[in-house]
RNA sequence: GCCGAGGUGGCGGAACCGGUAGACGCGAAGGUCUCAAAAACCUUUGCCCUUGCGGGCGUGAGGGUUCGAGUCCCUCCCUCGGCACCA
């Protein structure tokens, strides 16, 4: 492959080489033979791309980058390492796109992945192209659909009617996790909210086991703070507000609260406008009101309905309840402050320890009652705001009067539960898993609905239910699916009863689709099962995964999920997916962040045209911490560029050959020092200081001029390696190796003893500062370091003069005079 | 408002467990080579005072602990990311 006499860099014919090479050895791939038997198996995997049509952008490629520079560094060590990427083609994105530019998504992907394929070879990757995933593939999506049913035969999967996001713009449902701030994550228009039926994964089941796990697995400490948030759990209690209502008792308004030491504040009770009580509680003389403020909310979109800024509304139902604590009656209220969506629906208010509450009482002249007293407070004194604070001790509460918070909550609940007005009870944030899309571009539910029996399951064996070709694949204001249009797709006989029926014409949410691609990339060979159960076993849990925090809680949450339901059905032997997953940064360019509008996006092609893939890996990996992303500078790339071609020139000296002398001494002590910090660095992600370790170490074998030996670089080669593969195989080949530089492990290993040095740089300090450095042998004692130390000129000025109260030393760093003006002595005492 | 990350030269960023702040790279200045330029290589480069030796100041602001603080503690300001009427 090397071509003798030929002794310049050219990254671009090279890099094609040994692509070509990598393809032609199957270097990268394996065999089912080899998935079956791989001794170390080390599955790396990274967050697989939406194919878009614009391409790869560096975002892409950062992230894959840092996963490949692992996943080589693994193999370098000796692993087997799996790299697979795949298309996550389906959903909103790509048929919004299609809609944009009227090509059928169908079209449209398939030429997208191709366009991918060839960006992805061209950056170097260490991916395994016999195994890759591409969702929209009924191959792949039958198993998808194979998934939903799993779920649906073990009644995790159930259809409901519920309210739900409304995107009038993309003009479908959303999950709440596609809900930022009232508006849709993709187009930003404001969310309404609508009555559908849908299908729900019922996640909340697995709420606390999502909780729990997350104290177990070894993910960056930010994701596992965002999934904990999202769960979001809150302790509490459930209390009991009987309806007051003399002449038909027996209804009661169930309420959901964290604070049950306050009950003897709750003034009022609020339901959700939604409420299903809200009709029996409301007098006649409101009902028109209440009914006009019900309209009202149920028009309003969630945009308006989720800000907090806005004024507390809501209106009287005439209505009371009995508080169960005082056994005063409390007015009943609707308000849209109160959701529906969370705990009951319904509130206990506590007006003078809750600040929302204490808005909307201020605004209602409703009363407000203190029921905690801070220290130095008492039952009387005001409230000019809600005090919040679960701190202190309860006043104007009865028999609980004079007790801390905590105690008074306990026996409050105690004794409300004698008597079943309370129950102790656990709420989460996390809602069921709405995964129906009233859309076209997705792998439909595989569902029939038979007036007789009900949903039925498409017989596994029929699956997939293939997503028909048609030519109108828009949505429309109906709220129904355009599979719904196609009439000769959906009638069907019911697989049970053979009457006539309809199949589901909803779609899937993509999160179904890259819930499982993990567990599909090393069972590809099978047509016949979604996952082999040796392969699965041999491969899984993920060794790593590696993708960006804006998955942190809705692919990621779903995914554990996934797992952990598949586990109870006895289909897996692991309940959480991924051993350790690391979310890395985002890449800014000179401080601003990279947006089309602006047009400051980087375009990798011409880069890579001009420096090579090596150039830009290594430039990429060095910016800044690859977990906190960094800021490309246009000019910055030369340094990396530069320093491929001084190590080029070290391996490949431009005249005469490379010296086969030992290692210099000095020179040897430092690559070992290298390869100590390389290695550790590597293993924590920390790319951008492993790149400087061996930039100081190249500047230190090349030092004023000096030609470089080949034990002095050959190992720098395999350093590299994760970053440059290209250049490095290239070197190695040079060097005299046969084999690709990745087959059999070749990571250099250090001598701790080699590592340190015989003298000690020392800094000696006079009171703290520095007044000079002296050498030392290693380990010497302070009064050898003294002795130099006070043989220095610039610090014996210093101790001129002085009394020496104290001598702080740290071997082989520090040694501080710690003194007194002489003739201050005398005086101090 | 809550949660998370962060604030260090002209710029991107280093700094183990509290021990010489500014590694590595970019940029800049000077030089070698060249007819010239590019590339490459060498030297310098936190700020201020000083011919030099050297000295002073310096890690968002203010206080504290310590022989010694970018690092630990308290108060505050700012930036970025996420969540947000969640009872």
């Amino acid at each position: 492959m090397s071509v003798p006499g030929d002794k310049a860099y050219d990254p671009s014919s090279l890099e094609r080489r040994w692509q070509a090479r990598w393809e032609r050895d199957r270097t990268n791939s394996f065999s089912l033979e080899e998935l079956r038997t791989a001794r170390r198996p080390y599955f790396n995997l990274m967050m697989f791309p939406y194919p878009s049509a614009e391409g790869l952008h560096v975002g892409n490629i950062y992230a894959f980058t840092g996963a490949d520079v692992h996943g080589r560094f693994k193999r370098l060590q000796g692993y087997d390492v799996f790299e697979p990427i795949g298309f996550d083609a389906f959903g909103i994105h790509s048929e919004n796109f299609a809609l944009k530019t009227g090509k059928h998504p169908s079209r449209l992907i398939p030429a997208n992945i191709v366009n991918f394929q060839r960006q992805l070879r061209r950056i170097g990757g260490m991916f395994d192209w016999d195994h890759t995933v591409d969702t929209t593939d009924p191959e792949y999506y039958r198993w998808t659909q194979w998934l939903f049913l799993q779920f649906f035969r073990r009644g995790l999967a159930e259809k409901k009617g519920a309210p739900v996001n409304w995107c009038p713009s993309c003009m479908t449902v959303l999950a709440n996790e596609q809900v930022i701030v009232g508006e849709c994550e993709r187009c930003g228009t404001g969310v309404e909210q609508r009555f559908i039926h849908q299908w729900f994964l019922k996640i909340t089941d697995y709420a606390e086991r999502l909780l729990r796990n997350l104290e177990r697995i070894d993910w960056s400490d930010s994701t596992l703070k965002a999934q904990a948030n999202w769960i979001g759990r809150s302790e509490g209690a459930q209390l009991r507000f009987p309806v007051y209502r003399p002449r038909a008792p027996g209804l009661i308004v169930e309420v959901f609260t964290t604070r049950p030491d306050t009950v003897f504040g709750a003034t009022y009770v609020v339901l959700a406008p939604e409420h299903p009580l809200v009709d029996d509680i409301a007098t006649d003389d409101r009902r028109a009101e209440v009914e006009a403020y019900r309209e009202r909310t149920r028009a309003m979109d969630l945009v308006a309905r989720r800000k907090i800024e806005k004024d507390k509304t809501g209106v009287f139902t005439g209505g009371f309840c009995v508080n169960p604590a005082t056994g005063d009656r409390v007015p009943v209220w609707i308000a849209d402050y109160v959701l529906m969506g969370y705990g009951t629906g319904a509130i206990m208010a506590v007006p003078g320890h809750d600040e929302r509450d204490f808005d909307f009482a201020t605004a209602h002249g409703l009363p407000i009652t203190r029921v905690v007293a801070a220290a130095g407070e008492d039952a009387d004194t005001p409230l000019a705001k809600a005090y919040e604070y679960p701190v202190g001790v309860l006043v104007n509460s009865g028999i609980y009067d004079g007790l801390e918070v905590d105690p008074g909550r306990d026996a409050i609940v105690t004794d409300l539960c004698k008597v079943r007005l309370a129950r102790r009870r656990v709420t989460y944030r996390l809602h069921d898993w709405c995964i129906s899309r009233q859309r076209y571009w997705g792998p439909p539910i595989p569902i029939v609905h038979c007036e007789e029996c009900g949903p039925v399951a498409v017989p596994e064996e029929e699956l997939p239910v293939l997503l028909p070709e048609v030519e109108d694949f828009r949505p429309d204001r109906s709220g129904v699916s355009p599979l719904a249009r196609v009439r000769d797709w959906y009638e069907v006989p019911c697989p049970e009863c053979d009457g006539e029926a309809r199949r589901e014409t909803d779609v899937s949410d993509v999160f179904l689709d890259s819930a499982w691609y993990f567990l599909r990339y090393p069972s590809t060979d099978f047509d016949d099962r979604p996952f082999d159960r040796e392969i699965t076993r041999r491969w899984l849990p993920v060794d790593m995964y590696i993708g960006g925090n804006e998955h942190a809680v809705l692919h990621l949450l779903y995914s554990r999920f996934v797992v952990m339901a598949l586990k109870d059905m006895g289909l897996l032997d692991f309940e959480e997916p991924y051993d350790r997953f690391r979310a890395h940064g985002l890449i800014i360019r000179e401080g601003a962040k990279m947006s089309k509008s602006k047009g400051n996006v980087i375009i990798p092609d011409p880069i890579i045209e001009r420096y090579g893939a090596d150039t830009f890996r290594l430039y990429l990996m060095f910016l800044g911490p690859f977990a906190e992303g960094g800021d490309y500078q246009d000019q910055g790339i030369s340094g990396p560029h530069g320093f491929l071609h001084r190590l080029w020139e070290s391996v490949v000296p431009e005249e005469g050959e490379l010296s086969a002398e030992e290692a210099d001494e000095g020179v040897e002590r430092k690559l070992h020092q290298t390869i100590k910090r390389v290695t550790e660095q590597l293993a924590e992600l920390r790319y951008n200081t492993a790149i400087a370790a061996m930039m100081e170490y190249l500047n230190a074998v090349r030092a004023g001029g000096r030609r470089p030996r080949r034990a002095e670089v050959e190992p720098l080669v395999c350093m590299v390696a994760p970053f440059a593969p290209h250049i490095a195989e290239e070197l190695w080949r040079r060097l005299g190796h046969d084999e690709s530089i990745f087959e059999g492990a070749n990571w250099p290993a250090f001598d701790p003893a080699r590592c340190v040095k015989n003298d000690a740089r020392i800094a000696v300090q006079v009171n703290g500062r520095v007044r000079g450095t002296v050498l030392a042998p290693v380990g010497a004692d302070r009064d050898e370091v003294m002795a130099r130390a006070r043989a220095e000129a610039n610090v014996a000025r210093h101790l001129e003069g002085t009394y020496v109260r104290r001598i702080v030393h740290i071997p082989d760093r520090l040694l501080n005079f710690v003194v007194v003006r002489a003739a201050g002595v005398g005086r101090a005492r």
